[in-house]
RNA sequence: GGGCCCGUGGCUUAGACUGGUUAUAGCGCCGCUCUGAUAAGGCGGAUAUCGCGCGUUCAAAUCGCGUCGGGCCCA
């Protein structure tokens, strides 16, 4: 009885396998049975609980869990700790917008601090258990009970114990940093952040002019796209090398880039200037201008250190666009940042985080800086500086979130870790871990790591790891506190009810031990990169205990998508260098993201992501598995397309019918395997068979190799491959006589032995690739054919190469044997001849004398498989004799020259000897006579064509020609006859949906006489076939009584007609 | 603005590091065929200026430069 179903239906299947392994407990039985072995850790890089599982996590958690089994598989005792990142500011923008909270004001006055982390909790929590379901639903096996939370207390006490620690060493610091505001989200964002928002956006673009301090009617002439940003503009920047001119226009000296003058003069229609002086950037550094808003703006009145209001030098100009001469404001751009702090100007940023204007500048005082932008010109014009003004559509970064345009702004109160002093170390430390591609680390991580800035790791944010850092509101004084216990001990306020967030630890004040007084906490949280950069200690428990963190620490590997590189691989290997001075992975892999279906990313926005659930929910794990892990490397882009993904189902299909034909048969014969046996009897096996193992070892070694190497798609596609080319293709056809034979034939156990040997391997190599069918297949088919077999598939071991099963030799001769096959097919196609019609003989004329020898010791199996009745190999072209040379006349040639001869020409042409007129052609004497007249011909007059006489075909193959022998005979057209008759009936037999075994009565009826007399020839063969108990055989003559017969069919075969009746007994 | 990856029949792709016969394979299409595991398989056919341009070379899908397009990272 077949316990599989007809067909692989992995949905169903995997339902059953998800209930089988909860049941069974069959994962905590798989880390009891390895609990003993070698350690191998792997770090999960953890998911962020906000949003959904979409196929791109799923692809990369399909990774991890085919390394995680594999390991498992090979003995290592693996250490899987789940692990979810739960804070950040993503989780504060949906509670937001769940709460109809339109501003960050609202959050603390009228919902309160306190419901609103409670929300944002809560919205986590219900990501994190839909990420749960989705990665079980996938068969991602991890330790989720004990997985590890951002957001928990024990958790962000690492974050703080590590920022002391890097404060103890000189790491952490203050200052300006320029970022990208969100003045909507009134948040700094990320790099990652700006560069997912960039949009065109129309804005006014200015050419203006600076006057020069002490120079008459001369000035500076620079560009813009910000025109809010000339107010806080100090100094304009020129590069040291380029050509700078002095152009006199309508009066006026103008200086700008050589370059741009054309350019710059058209725009102003300016059309006769004259250059009258030139000289290099670097001689006009220190020149000073008037501002332009002195007036207005009283900073500027106030300041005039050397460099302020003045040009100066930097590389970072360029001739692209604008005057060559560049507007800098060390408040709005991190090159001018850089600029100001090089020659020393002091900063003014006279714009608060919500992007509107400041005191600073009276005239705007409250508001938005972008709806000045139209203003700023009108006043310059005013003043007579406003050289050229018009628009421009450009690419600005936007927030990612809410569209709103970006403002890069001087913040002088955020926190950064950095750089200097640990680069090296970082560097040094990236060189040691084991990089799959090797690139993604030497070149684009390691790049990234030599020349990364100081990290800004503050956020004015509220559901994150607050900032350890308190200050003395007297004198100042900052502490960074490293832990829950030390901030008691230095609290003179504690809250009774208290937690490590916001805003219950803002209420803890400090005892000011320089002066007394009271501390309060700088109101930051975190980044939320160095949560999930911790993650290699406080995963583990590091303060609580850190005898685990020893055993694991560094881990043996991590693997996460290639946008990670700057942020989870690098906070991790920084955290993880400044606490351990070490590396805290051993072996990375680098991920490539998953496109849609024609290439393009994947956005809630376009409305084409694909969720993990509904993925799975439609075509099931398991071949969801394969197609991601095998399609193309980890490292290379995807593009998800439910078209291809059913093409790699068909695979796991195929595999599925092996099982299937092979149960049913083993189930017949009541089949225990036992490999002792097969050893044994194995020098006495049929050639398919030691082929078969040998095939399949050297598959399990080059399975190894490639899982070695984390190319996990290489590894997957040397299994699939073998069992559609070489088992389902090759060994099965071969086999099916054997398994047919009613005896207990040793050669039939031998072939159940050998299958069931390579289905057991095969299968345990599979599982880390479709866990769900190789465990099915274990339980339903593996186990009920031997004895002692484990319940599960993963408590059995990874199977290594027996290397003395692989014979090279015969591989090589079987694939001979597949050329033969193709090579023959070939020629029969030709020729029309089927190949259930047997043919009198097939000829190889072999390449070679190992070829001559391989295909010689495959005759026997080679007069089947070819239904021929004679096999030979030559290696020289008996054949050739056999060929015909045949005129081909070029009319194009001959016909100018013989005109109305030609007919005759032709039919001449017929008659000659071929081979003779060529050698003839050759030696340049070559005529014949037509009508009494001698013809010459020379070259090109004909062609010659080889060709073979009618009862032969050929084709060419890789290993020589083949020529197939197709004349008829009496007893090979019968031959063929019943091999038609008989598929005809085999395939009534199974419309009636008869077991194999059924035995039936059976009258055949021909249209034709010959054919009574055919069949009759092989009636006792014909009887055994179709398992016939009775069988009549007749003709035209006589008409059967059909009503005996329970199921009639009329067929044609050819221009035969062949009535069929038969009734199961 | 800078860096990295990618571009091969209608579609999906191998090959590129290490230049060398007719560019790999699958899907789809057309014709033929096999089958008592197979919604499968086999044979043949049509479909590719290997994104484009220039260069190096006896020889370029492969190496170099440039350019266009897609993706990613950084500013």
């Amino acid at each position: 009885m077949n316990l599989l179903s007809k067909r692989y239906e992995p949905l169903a299947l995997e339902e059953e396998i998800l209930d089988f392994w909860k049941k069974q407990k069959i994962y905590d039985k798989t880390l009891e049975f390895r609990s003993k072995g070698p350690r191998w850790n792997f770090l999960e890089g953890p998911p962020t609980t906000n949003g959904f599982m979409h196929v791109g996590h799923a692809r990369g958690r399909a990774m991890k869990d085919a390394q995680l089994r594999y390991m498992t598989m090979r003995g290592y005792n693996v250490w899987r700790r789940g692990g979810w990142d739960m804070q950040g500011l993503p989780v504060e923008l949906e509670v937001e917008k769940n709460e109809g909270i339109a501003e960050k004001g609202l959050i603390e006055s009228d919902v309160g601090m306190d419901v609103f982390v409670q929300k944002c909790k809560e919205l986590v929590d219900f990501y994190l258990e839909r990420w749960v379901n989705d990665s079980i639903r996938l068969g991602l096996w991890l330790d989720y009970p004990s997985a590890y939370q951002t957001r928990k207390d024990d958790y962000i006490e690492h974050v703080w114990h590590f920022l002391k620690l890097a404060n103890e060493n000189g790491l952490l610091g203050r200052g300006y940093r320029v970022n990208p505001i969100c003045p909507r989200c009134v948040t700094a964002l990320s790099g990652h952040e700006v560069s997912q928002g960039y949009m065109v956006k129309t804005d006014p673009s200015i050419y203006v002019k600076f006057k020069l301090v002490g120079k008459e009617n001369e000035y500076l002439v620079i560009w813009t796209t910000t025109p809010f940003t000339l107010i806080s503009n100090e100094m304009v920047s020129v590069h040291p090398k380029y050509k700078y001119v002095k152009v006199k226009v309508d009066g006026e000296s103008w200086w700008l880039v050589e370059d741009l003058v054309v350019e710059v003069m058209h725009k102003a229609k300016k059309e006769s200037y004259e250059i009258v002086e030139s000289l290099p950037g670097k001689k006009m550094l220190g020149w000073k201008y008037e501002h332009p808003f002195k007036e207005e703006v009283p900073f500027h009145q106030v300041h005039n250190e050397k460099y302020m209001h003045a040009v100066v030098t930097g590389t970072h100009v360029t001739v692209e666009d604008g005057t060559g001469l560049v507007h800098t404001a060390p408040g709005f751009g991190p090159d001018d940042f850089n600029v100001g702090r090089e020659f020393d100007v002091p900063v003014l940023a006279p714009v608060n985080n919500t992007g509107k204007f400041t005191s600073e500048v009276p005239m705007f005082e409250g508001r938005l800086v972008f709806d000045t932008n139209p203003e700023v010109p009108r006043l310059l014009e005013k003043k007579g500086l406003l050289v050229h003004e018009e628009t421009l559509d450009h690419e600005y970064p936007h927030c990612w979130r809410c569209d709103t345009p970006l403002i890069y702004l001087a913040d002088k109160s955020q926190w950064f870790l950095r750089m200097t002093g640990v680069r090296e170390r970082l560097v040094d430390e990236n060189t040691k871990v084991e990089w799959t591609p090797e690139w993604a680390g030497t070149g684009r991580f390691g790049d990234w790591v030599a020349n990364a800035d100081d990290w800004c790791i503050s956020r004015s944010r509220v559901w994150g790891s607050p900032l350890p850092v308190w200050v003395c509101d007297d004198c100042k004084e900052e502490i960074v506190i490293g832990s829950r216990k030390e901030l008691k001990e230095h609290a003179i306020k504690f809250p009774d009810e208290f937690e490590m967030h916001r805003p219950w630890v803002d209420e803890v004040v400090l005892l000011c031990e320089k002066c007394g007084g009271e501390m309060h906490r700088e109101q930051f949280v975190t980044d939320c990169w160095l949560d999930s950069g911790i993650a290699h200690t406080a995963s583990v428990d590091y303060l609580k205990d850190p005898s685990l963190f020893n055993q694991l620490f560094p881990f043996d590997f991590i693997t996460e998508a290639v946008d990670q590189s700057r942020g989870w691989f690098y906070s991790l290997l920084y955290t993880s260098v400044v606490m351990h001075d070490k590396a805290p992975f051993k072996a990375c892999v680098s991920q490539e993201h998953v496109l849609d279906a024609e290439g393009g990313k994947m956005s809630k926005s376009r409305g084409n992501v694909v969720w993990a659930e509904d993925a799975l929910a439609d075509i099931g794990a398991d071949p969801f598995r394969v197609f991601v892990l095998t399609r193309s490397a980890s490292w290379s882009r995807m593009n998800y397309d439910k078209k291809e993904i059913d093409l790699t189902r068909k695979k796991l299909d195929v595999l599925w019918n092996v099982v299937l034909f092979t149960e049913t048969y083993m189930d017949l014969d009541n089949f225990k395997f036992d490999e002792k046996r097969m050893m044994k009897t194995l020098p006495k096996a049929n050639l398919e068979d030691k082929w078969l193992l040998s095939r399949l070892q050297t598959v399990i070694k080059e399975y190894h190799e490639q899982m070695g190497k984390y190319l996990w798609h290489q590894a997957g596609r040397v299994l699939l491959e073998f069992i559609s080319e070489d088992l389902s293709r090759v060994y099965l056809p071969l086999v099916k006589k054997r398994v047919w034979l009613d005896s207990e034939d040793p050669k039939k156990v031998m072939a159940y032995d050998v299958i069931y040997y390579t289905l057991q391997t095969f299968l345990r190599a599979l599982n880390p690739f479709t866990p769900f069918l190789c465990e099915k297949l274990h339980k339903d088919f593996l186990v009920r054919f031997a004895e002692d077999l484990p319940e599960s598939i993963n408590l059995t071991d990874m199977p290594m190469s027996v290397d003395k099963l692989i014979d090279q030799e015969m591989e090589k001769t079987f694939e001979v044997l597949q050329e033969l096959r193709s090579a023959s097919s070939h020629a029969r196609n030709k020729k029309g001849v089927k190949l259930r019609h047997p043919v009198a003989k097939v000829v190889l004329i072999a390449e070679d004398e190992e070829t001559s020898k391989r295909a010689e010791s495959l005759r026997d199996l080679l007069l089947d498989d070819l239904n021929t009745r004679d096999f030979e190999v030559q290696r020289t072209d008996v054949m050739a004799e056999f060929t015909r040379l045949s005129i081909k006349p070029n009319y194009k040639a001959l016909g100018p020259r013989y005109k109305d001869m030609m007919k005759q020409l032709v039919l001449k042409l017929q008659e000659v000897d071929a081979v003779k007129l060529r050698r003839d052609l050759e030696r340049g004497k070559a005529e014949v006579v037509v009508a009494g007249k001698k013809l010459k011909l020379v070259d090109g007059d004909v062609e010659f064509e080889e060709s073979l006489p009618d009862h032969l075909s050929f084709a060419e193959s890789k290993i020589g020609k083949l020529y197939v022998d197709v004349t008829r005979t009496k007893e090979l057209e019968a031959e063929g006859l019943v091999r038609d008759v008989t598929r005809r009936v085999q395939v009534m037999r199974k419309e009636l949906d008869l077991k194999v075994e059924q035995s039936i009565d059976l009258v055949l009826y021909f249209s034709d006489e010959e054919a009574v007399e055919l069949a009759e020839m092989f009636k006792v063969h014909l009887t055994n076939e179709t398992r016939a108990q009775t069988m009549e055989l007749v003709g035209p003559k006589k008409q059967p009584t059909w009503k005996k017969y329970s199921y009639v069919k009329e067929w044609e075969i050819d221009d035969l007609t062949l009535k069929v009746g038969m009734s199961p007994l």
